[in-house]
DNA sequence: CTGAAAGCGCTTACAG
DNA sequence: CTGAAAGCGCTTACAG
């Protein structure tokens, strides 16, 4: 093997200086007025020697990394494995690494990776925030590295975000349901101050009201499956008389089949599904769940851009953009038209 | 914000040398004889000042990054995303972070990443190996650096491993089929030399020999989803009388599910369903299908003692551990007996 | 018990 | 057109 390479090898083997390779294979030949026969020479070696800086060293100097940190509840999560994917492709492109480190709803693991992302010089953050690190998150910001929050915005942070609309699908998906005859409808979501859960019940709401509906709301006090499941065990008993029911995240959805399961409720004859965020299960399910998709590629694409471009200073730290991203309603057959 | 502190800062206030304040942060304090007066003032001010290590400089040091690369087809795919978040918490305990990518079919890019990771001193690998591979694998392993495969093992290259049985998970999973009264069984893989599929082909055939079965296997040439049920249909419209299929994994089930969609078969009543891994659209489908789920959570953790170990001395880098794990046929109706 | 100094492998301001 | 030298922030062999 290749007992490593550096700078200085090549320059004593080309009798030249290090300061004249590091210019070469930099790009800055050019602008250093370098000969193009020395350069030539350099950039021959390279190949030759398989040469390859020493990216630590190189972060050391520079104070740049070329890591961006990638923070979410749990990478496992479908919605969030998909953009890790998404994210590392775009970011490959650019010579960019991710690191991901998953929150698992414990903040003080947040605070720790957070610290821990900073000490590594980690060049920007991806981050879908956990409740209560606001505070963490405007220090970070206010350290003038690159933050694009994604799933969740937090109002009254000034930062780059990108998120679906959540309000806006949910009014749609709902009204979608009362356009379908149906008029008691169930709206399942957690006991959370997040942004996104906030705002799909919101939407939810608003059609609610203009139809003068009955405000059929469970807010879990999500810990695990089980106890999720017992509580919509209870939600279901005392309101006997749903027509329909709007799951307001896919591992809501998850533990509201499993209680359909358990509860003998079939879906297919006795009650209509909504489910945010579509995945595969919703779609091979008995009867195919109509369900809100978020646009994970744009998404991610949004987010890339956004953090590329300050990344490489074509966009100001301090300029922030913010994006919001409609859904799609994928109609099937779980919320047919009633008759 | 805190201008950050480095150690030099810290010897300076308390008019000591680095190279003290250094020992004391390291823990070397006794080792190295430091009086505990100035270990404490060391460590006070340290707590008092929030001073954090750049690791940057660390690694240039030291030659460690405590990063381990983890290199998967796609880090989205269930199965790869679990292992990735189950590795993730396991390191992070021991201080280190996880570097990922995905290498999406693409053997170039694969080689590329290798190449990155090495270039920013990955302490250690955590690889689901693409075919072709093997010769950059070897070299890899040869620079003495602790390599773990997992999912997939090469013949011939020793190295560490951890792997599902996959050959007796699918023997088993075809017994129980046979104990059902199947008598016409397929077995749906790709056109691949990855060992773990050539293994789960090979647990199939040994029940179908001893059994004097026909031998229906479709070996997909995979490009993607579409092209992929293209060749099922064809497959299913010539072995009409099938009446069990054996999915070789996960994506290829989805695929096949799609298919049945598509040509109106009911698996319900007509034909008997097995997939490799177990994911909850299985449990959730109408039947609920069979599955050989991987232990996923054994997988990771064997994965992560192998690799501490040898990353904190404890294991020899040449001593190579070659763990095989049994898996488990969750039986659902889908395999019913025949009646 | 403690410190001065070298060095990890780069980049870059400065000098010529 | 090119190079000597400083410095990024650590660790550690060596000296006392």
């Amino acid at each position: 093997m290749n007992t490593k390479i550096k700078i200085k090898d090549i320059a004593d083997e080309l009798n030249i200086s290090s300061t004249t390779v590091s210019f070469v294979i930099n790009g800055k030949a050019k602008e250093k007025n370098i000969s193009k026969a020395v350069a030539q020479k350099v950039l021959d070696l390279v190949a030759e020697w398989g040469y390859q800086p020493n990216s630590l060293a190189k972060s050391l100097r520079t104070g740049k990394s070329k890591i961006i940190g990638f923070l979410v509840d749990d990478i496992s999560e479908p919605f969030f494995s998909r953009i890790a994917r998404l994210i590392d492709e775009k970011a490959s492109e650019h010579g960019y690494k991710i690191l991901f480190s998953s929150t698992r709803n414990n903040n003080e693991k947040a605070k720790e990776l957070l610290q821990i992302f900073r000490d590594r010089h980690v060049d920007g953050y991806v981050i879908a925030l956990p409740e209560g690190l606001e505070s963490e998150i405007e220090k970070l910001i206010n350290t003038q590295v690159p933050v694009v929050l994604f799933d969740r915005y937090v109002p009254g942070i000034e930062t780059d975000y990108v998120v679906t609309n959540n309000d806006e699908s949910v009014f749609e998906a709902t009204q979608h349901l009362v356009n379908n005859g149906y008029r008691n409808i169930g709206f399942i979501t957690i006991e959370t101050e997040q942004q996104q859960m906030l705002d799909r019940l919101a939407g939810f709401k608003r059609v609610i009201e203009a139809n003068n509906l009955k405000n059929n709301v469970l807010k879990i006090d999500y810990q695990n499956s089980e106890n999720s499941i017992k509580q919509m065990k209870k939600f279901f008993e005392i309101n006997q008389n749903l027509d329909a029911v709007i799951f307001a995240a896919n591992y809501i959805c998850m533990d509201g089949l499993r209680t359909f399961k358990q509860l003998n409720i079939n879906p297919l004859n006795n009650i209509a599904i909504v489910s945010f965020d579509d995945f595969e299960l919703l779609e091979f399910y008995n009867p195919p769940i109509t369900a809100i998709a978020q646009p994970v590629e744009q998404i991610a694409e949004n987010i890339m851009k956004i953090l590329l471009s300050k990344l490489n200073g074509q966009l100001q730290i301090s300029e922030h953009k913010q994006v919001v991203l409609p859904a799609l309603l994928n109609v099937r057959s779980s919320t047919l038209k009633r008759v």
